[in-house]
RNA sequence: GUGGGUAUAGCGUAGUUGGUUAACGCGCCAGAUUGUGGCUCUGGAGAGCGUGGGUUCGAGUCCCACUACUCACCCCA
């Protein structure tokens, strides 16, 4: 249908595009408060970024990547997650070179999945996330985590829970692999089905099957937390030493599993309840090794990304109303021959700052006030052949009725008196 | 990718066991004596019932396929 957008895509209309704005506000002062400045990156990288970024074997890159033959045969990927852009940029650009850590923002950026789409889930969605890079020490971590959740605290979202896990590094992770691999073979006969072709993939994921069998099997299971080498452990016990200081509530939650390669060490997920169940609105984590392995210097760096489209359905499940900004201050009508007269009050009023219009559809004056009404004009100012003969405009504040004649040189003035 | 549900004007719905020009609410437009909104009343425009087949004298109502939307699994923001 050509009438139709593509599936898993939405429309913002301008009726509802405050909303997004009030949120992109909002991220930019939280953002801005830690340090972190906006970067933008291209839609597209070179499909190559993320096959070695993400993780070829990630089902992000095995199945839901947009990727296509540009026509100088290159192979392009639509971003399918923000992280391998931002790192790709910072190398790029050398920004290792300047004083560091180099903290960034990107804002409203769109990531495209190839998914079945449903609640909360599209094919195009956006996101606000932070990056930092050439910082190794846990209070990054936990500042980040405490930008994000202060920033949907503001925004008004109760029922935030924050849950934090590491999963180790390249010294310490294959270790437990082993161990869990070894505890899941003697018990593989009595895994689900799911989790019997996980145990190859990523038996990690075994831990976070909801079947109740799987659960009983792997309730002693060994834990990562257990197994972290020197240095990562430390760095664990700082992040929460961290995250008590700041006194916000947190849970360690030995069983999230990111779905991307790149990370290490600490991983987080603010998660909320609603009425269907809990929804993971941001997400991140540590990738200490991502900038090296695409070639870069050894460099250490944290970032999450959050949904903007879950961030306004949170909002909408808990009735919150963003405040908006109304449509006009005020609405010019006129009455007979008076076209030319209001087209210069209107085009005055603007320049003047007064966001107003006038009726562009030949109507009565009565349905130009009804119009005027229905778009919340706050005031509306009137030009009859009496007003355009004396030089004034007729005034009304719409909410109580009351209506007063000024010269229409301070037709600006008293309205944004009326306004306040 | 797998399974379930749905598909009638801009939106939300009704359409009895298949039978004349498809109904209602909201919204939209226009009126209710001369220069004015929000309440009320009146009138009007707007769909041929997701798409394509089939059954039938006749289908929005039955059958098939496709598509879209939606929910769940998987995974994720």
């Amino acid at each position: 249908m050509l009438t139709q957008a593509p599936r898993g895509t939405k429309d913002v209309l301008p009726a509802e595009s405050y909303r997004w704005q009030y949120l992109e506000t909002k991220m930019r002062r939280s953002a801005a408060l830690a340090g972190y400045r906006e970067v933008r990156t291209p839609v597209f990288e070179h499909t190559e970024l993320f096959a070695r970024g993400v993780g070829d074997t990630t089902d992000i890159v095995q199945k839901e990547m947009y990727t296509f033959k540009d026509k100088g045969d290159r192979s392009i990927t639509l971003k399918p997650e923000g992280t391998a852009g931002a790192a790709r940029c910072f190398l790029e650009h050398n920004l290792y070179a300047d004083a560091l850590p180099s903290k960034m923002y990107y804002l409203d950026a769109p990531i495209f999945r190839y998914e079945a789409p449903q609640s909360g889930r599209l094919r195009e969605h956006h996101q606000f996330g932070c990056e930092c890079f050439g910082a190794k020490e846990a209070t990054t971590d936990a500042e980040l985590i405490l930008l994000a959740f202060h920033l949907l605290k503001d925004l008004g979202i109760s029922n935030l829970s924050v849950n934090i896990n590491s999963i180790g590094c390249p010294k310490c992770r294959p270790l437990y692999h082993q161990a869990l691999k070894e505890f899941l073979a003697d018990r593989f006969d009595g895994l689900c089905p799911t989790c019997r072709e996980r145990f190859e993939r990523n038996p990690l994921r075994v831990l976070d099957c909801k079947e109740k069998q799987c659960r009983e099997l792997t309730k002693d299971a060994p834990s990562m937390l257990n197994m972290l080498c020197g240095d990562c452990a430390e760095h664990f016990e700082q992040l929460q030493e961290c995250l008590r200081s700041a006194d916000i509530p947190f849970a360690v939650d030995a069983r999230i599993v990111r779905g991307l390669d790149y990370y290490t060490k600490t991983v987080f997920e603010l998660i909320t309840r609603t009425k269907d169940g809990d929804l993971t609105v941001c997400g991140g984590g540590r990738y200490d090794h991502l900038v090296e392995q695409l070639g870069g210097p050894d460099m250490p760096a944290v970032g999450f990304g959050m949904g903007l489209e879950r961030v306004l359905m949170l909002l909408d499940a808990e009735g919150i109303e963003i405040p908006s900004p109304g449509w006009y201050d005020a609405f010019v009508t006129y009455m007979g021959d008076n076209r030319i007269q209001a087209f210069r009050l209107t085009e005055a009023l603007r320049k003047e700052g007064i966001r107003c219009d006038m009726d562009h559809c030949g109507r009565s004056l009565k349905a130009q006030f009804k119009y005027a009404n229905k778009t919340g004009a706050p005031v509306t100012a009137t030009i009859g052949d009496e007003e355009a003969a004396a030089g004034t405009v007729r005034l009304k504040r719409m909410s109580t009725g009351e209506e007063q004649t000024v010269p229409a040189g301070r037709a600006a003035e008293t309205i944004r008196t009326m306004l306040a």
